[in-house]
DNA sequence: CCACATAGTGAGGTAACCTCGGTATTAGTT
DNA sequence: AACTAATACCGAGGTTACCTCACTATGTGG
């Protein structure tokens, strides 16, 4: 069947028609990944985008080593950091990551502290329900191999990987 | 900054963070695309989904060849298919394409008809405004080649393309 | 002819964004 | 020190792209 709507679409209008396929193909490819996710999640009551934002703030950040000797509750380090920069990080506007933050706050997985440096700035943080949250999550998904591009092999997930970045330069 | 990233998830915690990351990327590509698209579609006041309707309408379908010697506006042989149709082949609810079939309605770009066959259902048929602007919209994009996937290779795109199936399945 | 399925739609809801304007605070300039 | 400019967050309100559920009009099989 797919490959009928392909080989006629090649013959009838060259490139052009085979790019908006491809549109299409990835509109699927991604709504597939959001009800996927959205499944995966529903058991604990998170959004992909709720799921999206703790991950973001729990995940070790590379450029910035761990706080020297501050005891970790789940051996993470719970990344403190400023709602303006969880915004960047996510690549939505500051005014949509207070919006996740209220949602997370509300269900008491974050904790927003004043900056002492900036009294202007909130720190968002993780609450240790956040983090077991978190890490329960994930040891599920690893149990359970819930992952949507499972389906792939490693090396077209390389190879996707790489395409994508290419896409987003 | 990228390339540690990758680097240090790799090193920290194997394949799996690597796949939460492939879920980050396709994220901001499809973020990138449905922008690009909005984008380019503003000066003709359409949403993207509005367009993948309209094309989906005029497309032509390959597994029901042209009706004959019924003259085309556009060079287009004009898909006439039921709302139900036009609601499995962009993947949504039929209620959703009620929706979008109502917008361009009221846009006049395209016309309910009543299916001779059958008084349940109404076709959806477009006219020749709706022609015409998908036509002069095609133009406009191969004229100035506003392609979210130009920035990549025909191998790459078809690598994509062939990834993106799998995915789908 | 009657039960049941099907086509479309009204009502109403949700997720994931956005902008714009306001307030509190800090930073830079004179 | 004063004054302007920038910044951090939030309230209000909007948009896109979906969804389900209940309803009506119509067709179909027993």
């Amino acid at each position: 069947m797919w490959l009928v709507v392909k080989f006629s679409m090649l013959v009838g209008m060259a490139s052009l028609d085979n790019a908006s396929d491809l549109g299409e193909l990835f509109h699927g490819a991604f709504r597939g990944l959001r009800r996927t996710w959205a499944e995966q999640l529903a058991p604990w009551e998170l959004t992909p985008h709720q799921w999206r934002a703790l991950m973001t703030l729990l995940r070790r950040r590379p450029d910035m080593p761990a706080p020297a000797a501050v005891s970790g509750e789940a051996g993470c380090a719970s990344g403190d950091i400023r709602l303006k920069d969880l915004a960047e990080r996510l690549h939505i506007a500051p005014r949509s990551a207070t919006e996740v933050v209220d949602q997370l706050e509300a269900k008491g997985l974050v904790r927003r502290d004043p900056d002492p440096t900036d009294r202007r700035a909130t720190l968002i943080v993780a609450t240790d329900a956040g983090k077991e949250l978190f890490a329960s999550i994930q040891a599920e998904r690893r149990d359970k191999s819930m992952e949507y591009f499972a389906k792939l092999s490693a090396a077209d997930r390389a190879e996707l990987a790489r395409i994508l970045t290419q896409l987003r330069d």
